[in-house]
Order: C-alpha cells, then structure tokens, then sequence
DNA sequence: CATAGTTAGTTGTACAGTCCAACTTACTTA
DNA sequence: TAAGTAAGTTGGACTGTACAACTAACTATG
C-alpha cells in the first residue's frame, strides 16, 4: 500500500505518491436578524454514497485546485455562493482535521467567519437562517460543525468584548443605540450606555450623517462606518460581569 | 482508505475522484534565550527534486494519515521530533493554503504555535535557534513560511499584551522581575513594574515557593506557575505606547 | 566596617475610563 | 397640556495604570 513506505519519511524525498486527506472549506456566517445572532445553514443532498444526507452543516466544500487561487478566494466563493454578497468582515477561524470527522476518510477543513449586514443579499433556496439561543445552536450539525460553529461563537463573543466588529453586522446607516443593541445581543447583557457611547464615539470608526432616525420618541443621530475602516481593537473589554 | 492507485493526488473511487492539495502542518517554535525572543528553524534537504532545497524553513511536513490521529497530534509530534519536549503551549496560528505557495502543486499547511522555556529539551541536528530583532527575523525562508512567522510575531505580541502567555516561556521556577523581563522583551518596550506585579499576582496564576533567587542584591521571592493554569485573559492590555 | 551600588519591592498622587444613577432633551400620543 | 419613552448628558464613586519617589536587602570595595 502506498502510504505504508512513505509513513516514516515523506521529508526526504520529492516523491508524492502518497495519500492526501481531503482539503475542504467552510464558512460560518453571522448575521442579526429579528434582535437574534443567527448563523447560515445549508442542508446536505439526499443521496447513498453522501455523508451525512439531509444533515445541516455550514456552507463549504472542496478546494477547487483549478477554481481557487487561495483559501481566502475559495472561502469567499462559497460565501457568495450561498448569499450573493461579499463580506465585509471574513476572517479566518481556524482548521479542523482528523481521520475521523468524514465517513469518506482522512479530511481537514479550513474554517471561516465572516459578518454580514441583515439587509444584505439573496439566499440560495437551500440556505437558512437558524438563531443561536443561549449561545449556541439548538439543531445538531453534520461532521464536526457543531464544534466549529461553536468555535466561532466564542470567538465572536470574545472579540466583540474588546473590538468594533458588531460594525459589520450593521445596515449602512444606523444609530448609537443600534449598535449598543447589537453587542448586547452577541455578548447576552446589558451594556452601560455612557461609557458605550463615549468609547465609540473616541474610537474615531465612525460618523455622523446629517440625519436624524425620528419614531416615536426623541430622534437619534444616525452615522455610518468610515471608509476602509478596519476593525478598532481597545484596551479594554467591556467590564465582564462579575 | 477507498482507492490504492493513486498519482498526484487524484483518488480515483466514486465522487472523490478530484485533485486534492497537498496537506501539511507547520509549527513555528519560540522561546526566550539569551534575552532575545527565537524561532526554531530547520534547514531544508538538498536534492534536485526538493522544493527550496537548503533554505531555512519552519518545521513541518506533511501529515501521516497513518500516524496522526488529528492536526494537534501531528502537530505535537513535529514538535517533539525536533526538540524532544512536549510544549506546554500550543495553539493553532492559522492555515495558508495556495496554488502558488509550493511549486509542487495546491497545497495548505496548517500552522501552529507553540512556547517552550529555555531548558527545554535536545535539538535535533538539523534545526536551529534564530534571533527575531526589530519584532522581525532577517533570515529569509522557504515556502510563504516568511508570512507565517509574520503572523505568529504579531499574534504573540498582541496576545501577551492581555494574556499569561510569557508564563509558559518561563522555567519551572521564576521571580516577578524575570517574568516581566520576557514581557518587555516580547513587547519590545519598557514596562511599569509596579502595574505589572499588582497584575499579575492578582490574577492567580503564579505561587510563591519557599525560596528566594539569591544573587549580588536584594534576593527575589521564587514562584512556579500553578498547576493546570489555564492562560489567563486581562481585561485590559497593558497600556501601550502612545 | 562604612558606604556606594544595584535590584526587589512598596507607597502615594495623578489620571483615565468605567459604573451607577440621576438628570435633561425631544419627540409622540392621549 | 400632561404622560410616556427613548436619546443623550452629567457627576460622583471606584478600579487600575502611570509616574516617581521611596524603603529594603543584599554585595563589593576601600
């Protein structure tokens, strides 16, 4: 068998004729929708020879060696894929491999996290949103993407605590207040709104449009994200609680 | 495993039958010596059909779909076969995967980052300690292994600015003055002392022994880390410059 | 044996930013 | 016109860092 020879010293030498596990990428995509953080799931194909048939699991797949420059490009690809848009915020999450998390043999996945807006695109009909509850996801998914997802959450939860990404999640125009409902509903508690607005505010990230949003109340001050504004990271988090 | 013919990657069985990347693990090894921050590096093999042959080069190579269980064992392992220790940190950095980056082909290396202290272990012959000065290493190195060192500096540096990780570069026992020294070193800028003790002694990480480190001046109580100390996260960085 | 030198470790004042709570402002609706 | 609500501001208490001066414990030197 091939791989038995090449199992104590593929180092040595330039041949490569020995088994390669399967190379897949996937992406776990945020967004707020209806006050709740959900995630983007696709359901697997129906079919004998599939793993995991009719399984939700995050949108990903194989790295088309012919199709994708890079992990980046492909991890974007299979973003817009699902949704019609492209990012503003994809970062990398981190790999999974191990012989066992594919029926169909040795595999490694290379995970993504990207933000989008709630306004943003057009579905693919077998893509869904499902809420993340409590910090996690009710429905059980295919493979290991329960962990990867669940990776992803606490990534989030753990940057939004001390960074301006919850601007990612934001519809073009919106007002201090939104965007304080939006950590409050990633990091599952209140904020205190002072320190909120002035830390924002200093962070220089964003700012003011010459409008108000008016409802029923006292009219708030919309802004919008700066030009190339790349994430703020402070020197603080949010006081955690306890 | 499916299929036992295989060439370049290509798996002839069923839907699989696609030319799958290359798959690697990359490890890139710190530690403190001689008041410098160091990377371990290994001297590629020369031989016409090696990619890069001579250069320096993290250590790594491909995964054993025989041998390793998962990316963190093969990960280990690569450590463990260059130094003999097991790292009592280890994080995965990332993954770079390209059509470029081996002339081989597609290939994707998943990167880890690991912390030994100084005592550690025996080298093996071919790998080496090197300097990184200015925050950057001046050898030049195979494969984008550049990029990923890149990366693994920056992560360091902006993780030891709100976390216990110089602590796993330190020998089993250490006083408060050593420990911000390897911070000040990692960081590259001076540190308040004050500040700093009343950090890190709050936040439960390090036990006095009943020892002090005797020297030409005032001796210095002895500490260790404390057992299974997870790396602890502040909730502020130090304050950085400017 | 006294004193200078060095590093360990402490103390005190100033300051920045959060926490908490009360307050003012601007609007709608009854 | 008054009540209700959300936006936005203000002020005092508190926490932890910045900065700087201080004390403590030792060695080396003359």
């Amino acid at each position: 068998m091939a791989g038995e020879d090449r199992a104590e010293g593929f180092e040595k030498s330039g041949d490569l004729d020995f088994p390669r596990p399967l190379t897949t990428v996937d992406v776990v995509i945020f967004s707020i929708r209806g006050d709740q953080l959900q995630v983007l799931l696709v359901r697997r194909p129906a079919g004998e020879d599939e793993p995991f048939p009719q399984a939700l699991a995050l949108p990903g797949g194989f790295v088309d060696v012919v199709k994708d420059r890079d992990l980046a490009a492909c991890a974007a690809r299979k973003l817009k894929e699902k949704t019609g848009v492209t990012a503003p915020y994809l970062e990398q999450l981190g790999s999974w491999g191990s012989a066992s998390r594919d029926p169909r043999g040795w595999s490694a996945t290379h995970a993504y996290f990207a933000l989008i807006p709630e306004e943003a695109g057009a579905l693919t009909p077998d893509a869904r949103w499902f809420p993340i509850q409590g910090g996690r996801l009710k429905e059980k998914l295919a493979f290991d993407h329960s962990d990867i997802l669940a990776s992803a959450i606490q990534r989030l939860r753990n940057k939004v605590e001390y960074t301006s990404l919850p601007a990612y999640l934001m519809p073009a125009e919106f007002t201090l207040p939104d965007l304080q409902r939006v950590y409050e509903i990633v990091l599952d508690r209140p904020l205190e709104k002072s320190a909120f607005r002035t830390r924002i505010l200093s962070a220089d990230m964003i700012e003011p449009v010459a409008k108000m949003r008016r409802g029923p109340n006292r009219p708030a001050q919309l802004y919008r994200l700066k030009k190339n504004s790349k994430p703020v990271y402070f020197v603080r988090t949010f006081n955690p609680p306890e």
